[in-house]
DNA sequence: CGGGCCGTTGAAAGCCGTCAACGCATGTGG
DNA sequence: CCACATGCGTTGACGGCTTTCAACGGCCCG
């Protein structure tokens, strides 16, 4: 693929890459003749079997997915989302098992990474930028889920709403997807009840109250956030972003 | 210390890391002789606290500790526990900040591992096994927090009662520390509902209702898993520790 | 135009939380 | 030795957040 085009379908990734780390261009350059081509799934499609070997680190250039599982009677649970930017199967063991099953919920691009694998890991010392990269991804991986166990473990619907899209937004805006308040939202109520623990009947009262205090607006896909500093207060959210990007490291 | 002295402390570590991997006796003198002297601390010790810098892996050769963040309001979530055998701190980068603070329930024995973090990290080829203990450790831990989800976004409190029972029982089980059935659990029923997400009245109502059922039995700190087939199936829980352990690698 | 997906609404029920009080064991100090 | 405080488990009553069940409307698409 030529570079120019690689690089439009990567603005994402190094948007994300940026928010992570001082890459340089050399850095940039690397990136880009690592990746593998660009690989595109329509909606539902299942990126990783729980239980199955990972074939390798893929990063997502376009397009949202879904960690998930299914109990035995048809209750779901969504563990976390990958975003935009964002890296899935990448390990410090070969052919690791993958913990969760990965569901596409939009169309989506990917690559490949497994040319990335020794820099990421810190075997390759001419790219250290990119090694401290991943390991802050790696950081913000365990936050997020730490932050849906907060969530589901002691907010109530209400502030479960809220402190799931100051995240979305936050990582929306690490991948240049959001300026700041305002980012697309690919989720149903369907998939917000399953990722919050709750039933949709009552994530669609939750976000009319929402929207009626004017807190959130909601048009489709696009979400905006009103009065993040209220928001922030009423959730508790604290970003994890922040935290890491001081890490000396 | 004499080597005798360490060793019998050190049993439900040894026990712990030969559920993970063949270890040789080699793998075992290696790990005797990096690890630091045994310190003690009391129950309610802070071991490490949320945003501030881990000073190194440790192992926990005895007692329990929490993995907890407080909300505003005094709400307590507990994201996880670290029991006999466990390492806690040990980060592929140098010098992390903690993403939750550590708190011990029992006084607790432990010591320094900084020096095997590159046998850990697979930076020494010498002792692969260990280096293998190590990743499969990591995806536990992985594996505990996604427990944890599934637990408070979609199981009943009775469900989640009998989950955590399980992979207490069996992570004991790896330590050495339960003969299968019955292992020693030293959490109040407020440590309980914090950790499930449930109110302390409910916890002890729904405790009433397995013991009446005869499905657990509870004397102080001892819990006998009676009916081990039907609790699995209740709780639909499936052990994490036999997955991993087919792991080729 | 039928069908499916998605959002919305109302009513009823239930799981679970809150509040309050009590018993019991342990430990401490007078 | 007893009074008192503290931590933990237990119980009852009550209320509410949330679920379940059911139905309807809008939209897109074959």
């Amino acid at each position: 693929m030529p570079r120019a085009a690689l690089l439009a379908q990567s603005s994402a990734l190094i948007s994300r890459f940026r928010s992570l780390a001082p890459i340089s261009e050399t850095d940039i350059n690397f990136l880009m003749s690592s990746l593998g081509p660009v690989e595109r799934y329509p909606n539902g499609t299942e990126l990783l079997r729980e239980g199955e070997v990972i074939p390798g680190p893929r990063y997502i250039l376009d397009g949202w997915a879904l960690r998930t599982r299914y109990l035995s009677d048809g209750r779901r649970q969504i563990f976390g989302f990958v975003l935009p930017g964002e890296a899935y199967g990448l390990c410090e063991r070969e052919r690791p098992l993958a913990l969760t099953s990965l569901i596409t919920c939009t169309a989506v691009a990917l690559c490949d990474a497994s040319a990335l694998r020794p820099a990421c890991l810190g075997l390759d010392p001419d790219f250290p930028q990119i090694t401290r990269a991943h390991q802050r991804a790696t950081a913000l991986d365990e936050a997020y889920l730490l932050h849906q166990i907060i969530r589901i473990g002691r907010q109530t619907a209400y502030e479960r709403l809220v402190h799931l899209f100051l995240e979305l937004n936050s990582r929306c805006h690490a991948a240049g997807l959001s300026d700041g308040s305002t980012f697309e939202m690919p989720l149903t109520q369907e998939v917000l009840a399953d990722c919050l623990g709750l039933s949709i009947v009552h994530v669609n009262r939750t976000l009319q109250t929402l929207r009626r205090e004017q807190l959130i607006e909601q048009r489709s896909p696009i979400v905006t956030i009103r009065d993040k500093e209220k928001l922030m207060m009423i959730a508790e959210y604290s970003d994890p972003q922040v935290a890491v990007s001081r890490w000396g490291n």
